[in-house]
RNA sequence: GCCUGGGUGGCGGAAUAGGUAGACGCAUUGGACUUAAAAUCCAAUGGGCUUUAUGCCCGUGCCGGUUCGAGUCCGGCCCCGGGCACCA
């Protein structure tokens, strides 16, 4: 064994011989519990960065932990690989994206392995392969039979220079991103899924997902945001249309007095041909982007449409506005505004002097005053006709009763969720499989004619873009009924489409049968811990889910939900703000292993804060741990002759002197605490603790064959606990030490409960609340006994001398609160 | 704007069910070893007070509350991060 910590050589040693031995790759077995882990798949731009390096080492620890733990374990891994940068570089560097992302991917991969990542790399998955959007496109030919999939119009952010269809990240200040042009809403018709008809589901099952953080469940329940409201109809004066309201306020009913339209309402479009006013306020309107976040900050405007409404029971007249902060996408495209009882309602009525008529009063009977603020609370009803005196829950059942009687209205559950639109105007992504036939309409492609391949062999225009509408031989088609000319679909589909159903087909990559082996997936899935960034939290987490329930409905599983536990990891943060190319603050990766290592950037990685919260890059941090991996490979190196031939099987605890009783107990301690950070996913007090053991090992001076012996199970277990999280460094030790199997295929660590029970426990004395002395007794001694100690302590009797004890309050094994 | 999470020494963080605030690491300072440096090892390290002690007081973003006892629970505020449906 060499004295120094040899690194490169060490992890290249234990990486080849893990690969050559295929020692991660896993089968389907009979006996025991599986567990499958998995990491979120990687987008391929181009290097692993620091963000990919914590959430795989996250994974990895855990998969190694499990696997000591006896389970048969799943880990596999690949590659999100369609997606907008692709086509961003293909315009920078006039490369093919698929060029571009391939080559990506093996260089990524290579990193990943010198990462020492445990995968079966037998399942990697990539999901540009036309043998894996196949089923994509196979599963959008099942949801297309069920009725969920249909086409409607929707707006885009329109670049009018560049003539493009631009992302929202794409879009700066209102402007073009390179073009600079002031973007425009520009309607066309897309594809949508309808995630709307599952939205009940996927809000009643969250209770059932115990295994995930409280927080993204909470998320994804305001986000599904499903409501109890009335819609009304109003009707128009000028042409006896009727226009329908939702609220989830009926009881403020008698108080609207003024009704508010999105600028895409149809109504709106009737009175803008004629009024220069509202045409020229819609037009303004749709120079902004299309992400919610830029809608709801801009400052609230509205203009008069000139007509007015009818009240639906008071029958009074109301004008009608057209308004840019009511959105069409969000129950009827159309609200009545109460500004009384609604703070924005009150803001617009107090900048366009609309009049604000109270008909909610406080219950308590406190006085009302709107000079400040609307009042939007629930109270009584007031001014309000024959519903005078109602609070809020009867003035919901009888305005409700009463709207629905006068065929004006009746209940309505509404959702904020709106119908996933995966329609992009893109090249780099999976074809939509869809065939427009002038005779015969438009039709899915044929199962038997999947894939739909997207043409890779193409040249890049003059700009470096490829549109799929310039590329003849894609589009034209025969028409699957008629035989007749045809095109296809040029659209293709949202990159979260692939991300929804990967986890699925890790279990049966290969399987050219179907869209996965259901026997396979019956073994291996739900996914028991699924790891990745909490910016996730919504939209990724709740597509896979929606995924999982339609696949069911079509009768490929009995899985509910695809993910039994969630991990949310934090992001990598230097200098304040996230590690990212675009703040100019990466550190790469490959850097960090050539200098130190594998091992220690992840053990500084787990060490350097708790997996759920924000990680600080700090070099330092990493020689520290660095430094600590160098303190157990010397340890290991000093004592190796003094304990290799030790033997021992049994100990007297009683005949231990003190250090060695100490040590022994420091030892089992260990074990049990690092068991349970493991099972809390608590890396960073994990290793702490290891540390502590290190530190009390050090000073350990083995004077007799059970010293020996306590040292030696020391050094055993910080390999064995350290090996989850180091595993080139604890291998070599452990093989260093004697041992021919390998760590990958141990078993975990088990601690002595009666060693560690076996030492005096410290109660704390307190007078007032305040720590005034400590005593120490055996775990085992009754409150009486503790009472009287506390009482019979010097410290203690000089504070409470001469004074009235009032009480005494005994914590067992914790501490003594003496109040006078 | 809406939804959501966080704020503890010089720094990253610990305190698992309301019970010793600051474990472990980093940095700093002093010492040992060395011709010297690096590495390593040892020690000190939240702030203040003076009577220098087995001492006292303050201290977990701010204000208030509950409790024998609050970093932890409750109410109100301030600041920072994540998401907002075409970044992934």
């Amino acid at each position: 064994m060499t004295k120094v910590y040899d690194v490169q050589s060490i992890e290249e040693k234990w990486q080849k011989k893990w690969e050559q031995e295929h020692i991660y790759n896993v089968e389907e077995i009979s006996s025991g519990e599986k567990y499958y882990v998995l990491e979120m798949f990687p987008y391929p731009s181009g290097r692993i960065h620091m963000g990919h390096v914590r959430n795989y080492t996250i994974g990895d620890v855990i998969a190694r932990y499990k696997r000591t733990r006896g389970y048969n374990v799943l880990h596999p891994i690949g590659w999100d690989a369609f997606g907008l940068p692709a086509e961003n570089a293909a315009i920078q560097n006039r490369v093919h994206p698929a060029k571009w992302t391939y080559e990506n991917i093996s260089q990524m991969r290579e990193q990943l392995k010198r990462l020492g990542f445990g995968y079966d790399w037998t399942r990697e998955i990539t999901t540009c392969d036309p043998e894996y959007y196949r089923w994509e496109q196979w599963f959008f030919n099942r949801l297309y039979e069920k009725g969920l999939v249909y086409k409607k119009t929707s707006f885009v952010n329109w670049d009018p220079v560049d003539q493009t269809v631009l992302a929202n990240e794409q879009v700066i200040d209102g402007k073009g991103w390179r073009s600079g042009a002031l973007v425009e809403r520009r309607e066309i018709p897309q594809w949508f899924l309808k995630i709307s008809d599952y939205a009940d589901e996927l809000l009643d099952d969250l209770v059932k997902l115990e295994g995930w953080p409280e927080a993204v469940k909470t998320m994804q329940y305001n986000w599904i945001g499903r409501s109890f409201g009335v819609e009304a109809d109003f009707e128009l004066k000028n042409s006896g249309e009727v226009l329908r309201v939702y609220t989830t306020r009926p009881d403020t009913i008698m108080g609207a007095t003024y009704l508010a339209v999105a600028p895409e309402h149809p109504i709106v479009k009737q009175v803008s041909d004629n009024d220069d006013r509202v045409k020229s306020f819609v037009k303004e309107c749709m120079k902004t982007s299309v992400s919610e976040a830029d809608l709801e900050t801009i400052e609230k405007r509205g203009v008069p449409l000139g007509i007015n409404a009818v009240h639906p029971i008071s029958r009074d007249d109301i004008p009608v506005w057209v308004a840019n902060f009511v959105l069409m996408s969000y129950g009827t495209g159309a609200v009545m505004s109460v500004p009384a009882h609604d703070q924005r309602d009150w803001e617009f009525a107090k900048k366009y002097d609309i009049q604000i008529k109270p008909v909610v009063y406080p219950a308590d009977n406190s006085e009302l005053d709107l000079g400040k603020e609307a009042f939007v609370e629930k109270g009584i009803l007031k001014n309000s006709g024959q519903f005078d005196g109602l609070n809020f829950d009867q003035a919901f059942e009888k305005i409700s009763e009463y709207l629905e009687s006068e065929s004006r209205g009746c209940k309505k559950i509404n959702y904020r969720l709106r119908d996933w639109g995966i329609s992009r105007q893109r090249y780099w992504g999976a074809p939509i499989p869809i065939i427009y036939c002038d005779s015969c309409g438009e039709m899915p492609v044929p199962d038997e004619e999947l894939p739909v391949e997207l043409p890779v062999d193409i040249e890049l225009d003059q700009k470096g873009i490829i549109s799929l509408s310039n590329v003849k031989e894609f589009i034209e088609t025969k028409c699957p009924k008629c035989g007749g000319l045809a095109k296809r679909e040029t659209d293709t589909m949202d990159t979260f489409v692939e991300s929804s159903w990967y986890f699925l087909r890790y279990a049966s990559p290969e399987f050219n049968e179907g869209i996965f082996d259901r026997k396979s997936v019956s073994y291996w899935l739900p996914v028991d811990q699924y790891i990745g960034g909490i910016e996730h939290a919504i939209l990724h987490l709740l597509y896979s889910r929606f995924f999982t329930k339609a696949l069911r409905d079509i009768g490929m599983t009995d899985l509910d939900e695809p993910f039994t536990n969630l991990l949310t990891q934090g992001m990598v943060i230097k200098d304040g703000v996230k590690m990212s190319k675009s703040a100019g603050n990466i550190v790469d990766p490959d850097e960090m292993i050539e200098k130190y290592g594998a091992d220690t950037v992840r053990i500084f990685m787990l060490f350097a804060s708790p997996v759920q919260r924000d990680l600080d890059w700090s070099e330092k941090g990493v020689e520290g741990a660095y430094r600590f991996l160098n303190r157990v490979w010397r340890i290991v190196v000093e004592n190796l002759s003094k304990i290799q031939g030790i033997n021992k099987t049994e100990l007297d605890v009683s005949a231990l002197s003190e250090e060695e009783k100490s040590l022994l107990i420091k030892v089992n301690r260990t074990i049990k605490k690092v068991t349970d950070d493991f099972e809390r996913f608590q890396f960073n007090t994990a290793i702490a603790s290891i540390m502590e053991l290190l530190n009390e090992t050090s000073k350990f001076n083995a004077a007799s064959e059970s010293g020996l012996y306590i040292l030696k199970k020391s050094i055993f277990s910080m390999v064995g606990l350290l090996f989850p999280m180091a595993p080139h460094i604890t291998e070599e030790l452990w093989q260093n030490l004697g041992n021919r199997n390998s760590l990958v295929d141990s078993r975990w660590l088990v601690f002595d409960q009666d060693i560690i029970e076996s030492s005096e426990i410290n109660i704390v004395i307190q007078v007032n609340g305040k720590v005034r002395s400590q005593i120490s007794v055996s775990p085992d001694a009754d409150q009486d006994f503790i009472k009287n100690l506390a009482f019979e302590d010097q410290k203690v009797k000089g504070y409470i001398a001469g004074k009235e004890i009032k009480r005494v309050i005994v914590v067992p094994k914790k501490l003594v609160n003496i109040v006078v």
